[in-house]
DNA sequence: CTTGCCTCTGACGTCAACGTCAGGTCCTAG
DNA sequence: CTAGGACCTGACGTTGACGTCAGAGGCAAG
């Protein structure tokens, strides 16, 4: 069983973004006897589950919903509606990215031929 | 000549949002002899542009730093070391994008094969 | 026993990109 | 010339994922 700090360093994440995510009801945190969070040891693959959701652009909300489904391995219709559509959604948000990527690269290239001294 | 509310329309962002780019200096706005703000045509697509940045995890910070060099063409080399910068982060968030989506798909896959009545 | 670090619970602060509201001005159709 | 929509400038409100601080308790070492 990890101490809240423990699990902090371990998955890179704050003591403060631990309870709350607890809070968020994203990451249950057993008490020892004195009221100390005490964490199993996959708390950490949790952790770094979490902020790879929350990196795709999914909020606490959208993450409860998906976790228990993601935790049992099994899916409501519901459930599996949510999944495509975020899926879809991160589908979008990377072929966003993938233009900003290229106009980014155009003005780069364009650029390159362009370089003038440094304004100070 | 545009007005503001033309120009919201078209490029499909909020009048709000393009006073507020004009106060970031994204977006030169000349006024009317009564005051009132007159875009040029092309404010359309520097408000795509403006917006492609945002999506892709710019700040207006980020932005206005970018802008000049990719309306004059030219660049210092301070503008191509960001340039640089923003597209591997970009790139970088693509990974992550991409990370994401594929233990997305894990899940959806699993759970096809479970699926379960609705709770309620 | 005490020093010092870790942990606890509130609870207010932050930051970005706007939303929204108030009170006043502009302008164009009828 | 007037009604009503579009526009103006402040200025406060919002949202999400935490940061930060205050005051108090827990715990292993010496």
């Amino acid at each position: 069983m990890l101490r809240i700090g423990e699990v902090a360093a371990r998955s890179g994440v704050s003591v403060r973004a631990l309870r709350y995510y607890e809070e968020q009801g994203l990451l249950a945190a057993p008490r020892s006897p004195s009221g100390q969070r005490r964490y199993p040891e996959d708390a950490v693959d949790r952790v770094h589950f979490i902020q790879l959701l929350y990196a795709a652009g999914l909020t606490s909300k959208d993450v409860l919903e998906l976790l228990p489904c993601v935790h049992t391995g099994t899916a409501t219709p519901a459930m599996m509606a949510r999944l495509l559509e975020q899926r879809d959604r991160i589908d979008g948000q990377i072929a966003e990215l993938t233009r900003a990527r290229e106009r980014l690269d155009e003005v780069i290239r364009v650029g390159r031929e362009h370089v003038v001294a440094d304004a100070s």
